[in-house]
DNA sequence: ATGTCGGTTAAGTGTGTACTTAACTATCAC
DNA sequence: GTGATAGTTAAGTACACACTTAACCGACAT
């Protein structure tokens, strides 16, 4: 379980790899497509949807000669749960602190919500 | 910007790293504290403490001879932001593809036109 | 059937990352 | 002071990662 979070935040961990992401965000996407605001190779851009594939993040499928590619919002959401509950185990921490730091006595950082 | 993520994520990435982040997460900690629950040298886990603050995920200071280490809830939330953004549009777009997605039809073959 | 387009595989290279050991500094206890 | 404790620096090694080029395969178009 802590091998798959690792390559979750691995793949995020790439510029290109973020960019890529962004654009399956807006919807699905050929390689070409994905490779087109790169300047790079094509087999460096398959070698970097193997890595988002492997994490989980996208799902391809092929037809004809086109692989089609699309975002996996389930593996998105993995991370983004694994940051919120540490984010919320110290901002709870810092809650139970005491008031005091809630309004204004803490570093500046409190989330009063 | 996009370099200041970049090293977020790939902080996040490291297993060794993310047990640090939850044991921080409970309260700060010295850095033999932090290395504690590892099988490596103090100088690894130093390495990986730099890491860590060098992406802004953490931030320590020395008094006397023990340095206090603590967690910065600030960039876990622009990496959780990062991701929340990216799932937003991509889960707007399938709202806007109509609502039999949303009850039943749901995480199989969208986009069946 | 021949050519082009979209993608894929294989193999190699340079760079970065995760460690190690050895030695060293600064504090605290006595 | 002496010695232990907490951390730090330096230097080196082994492996992983981000690319590259060259060659290739399977649609589809003419």
């Amino acid at each position: 379980m802590t091998a798959a979070i690792d390559t979750l935040f691995a793949a995020l961990a790439d510029p290109t790899r973020r960019v890529m992401i962004e654009r399956l965000s807006r919807g699905p996407a050929s390689v070409s497509e994905l490779a087109e605001p790169h300047a790079m190779s094509l087999p460096a851009v398959l070698q970097h949807l193997q890595v988002l594939e492997s994490s989980g993040l996208v799902t391809s499928q092929k037809t004809g000669r086109i692989r089609t590619c699309r975002i996996e919002s389930k593996a998105l959401r993995r991370a983004e749960d694994w940051i919120a509950a540490r984010r919320a185990t110290w901002e709870g921490r810092l809650d139970r602190l005491g008031d005091f730091l809630a309004d204004g006595a803490g570093d500046r950082d409190e989330t009063t919500t």
